[in-house]
DNA sequence: CGAGGATGCCTTAGCGCTGAGATACATTGG
DNA sequence: CCAATGTATCTCAGCGCTAAGGCATCCTCG
């Protein structure tokens, strides 16, 4: 276990910060490129491949409650993106795309696949009628209102092992990240 | 702007720790569930909505890099983690996929690629028949050593935004969440 | 030893997404 | 009013991944 012996100057600050934390896999892997490439500081990965191991983890999680509902994450985004824009439930592809980060070519597949479902609806719109409106059929709302506490109850459970410190340093540090590279400017 | 009378009581905690954070997307998200379903509290979703926005920023700026080098993501793995392992820069496709956190039909197509490519060998391995060794070429590890350090270079970009000890306390909150999700037991 | 189960890797159908491009409609400026 | 440009959505080929299953090899234990 020699890569024990290699530890980060931003790994020590946080044994102050947080007594006994357990080595886990980007520990290893920082070591290893501590003792193969000794001149790069390469401590930006202890944020970049937990980031990305997370999200995997998560998303393995909640797809698994999506799933117990009839649902996969995308199409319970859309969902879920209809029905907290409150009433009339009605959004246009573009909105539907912007608030998922995913291509146009992605809303029109998500939006097919709930159509044929009966889960939305979509109509042209009389006020640019290039575009559509999107809008939740009582099919729909009755599947997200099921789906959506299981989610939350599903999200409060996986953040359990969290204080409220931890959480909000984790939030306001995630803010601060997505301010750099351009989220809210938009 | 009526969104914005909304706060949950974690982004109460945020403001108190870090000075005028500027609302961003899952402000508005949280805010439209409190008007919309003002019973649940949706609060977790400030964790995992900007977990899943900012993998998905993180990975398209990544990506760029990888792009300049002739590599994607999947490919850039694969050499790093060859490269990581140090002498002889030999693993076995399970390893690999251990790592990658992916299944074994995406580790064969990923070295089928890269084998193509002239970048890594697959060989029998003589201890355990039904195993392979994968092991980077020569060419495999010049674009390893020419794209590693442009990709640190551009994490540090990305993380020069956050002062220590938000990082500090990014990672380690990053690493419970982890644990408790039971990584490392592994 | 030899049977039964475990392991390591590969194969393949199917899925959701991207990127490039097409179409239809809207807006702007002369 | 019209031409040029911009916008909203859809189409589709191609990509990487998963899930399920197959094959060869190894291990365990009666």
């Amino acid at each position: 276990m020699t890569w024990l012996t290699v530890t980060s100057s931003l790994r020590k600050l946080a044994v102050i910060a947080y007594p006994e934390p357990v080595a886990d896999h980007l520990d290893r892997v920082v070591a290893q490129w501590g003792a193969e490439r000794p001149d790069l500081d390469v401590s930006p990965m202890e944020v970049f491949g937990r980031l990305k191991r997370l999200f995997r983890l998560v998303d393995a999680e909640l797809n698994r409650t999506f799933a117990e509902h009839g649902l996969d994450a995308p199409s319970f985004d859309v969902l879920a993106t209809l029905k907290r824009s409150g009433p009339p439930y009605r959004l246009t592809p573009t909105g539907l795309m912007e608030s998922a980060m995913v291509t146009s070519g992605a809303i029109t597949q998500r939006l097919d696949r709930l159509e044929a479902r009966g889960l939305v609806t979509r109509t042209r719109s009389d006020q640019d009628r290039r575009s559509r409106d999107v809008e939740l059929t009582p099919e729909g709302h009755a599947l997200i209102d099921r789906a959506l506490p299981a989610h939350v109850a599903n999200e409060h459970r996986l953040l359990a092992g969290l204080d409220e410190a931890q959480k909000a340093a984790l939030i306001e540090a995630m803010r601060a990240l997505l301010e750099d590279l351009g989220e809210g400017s938009g």
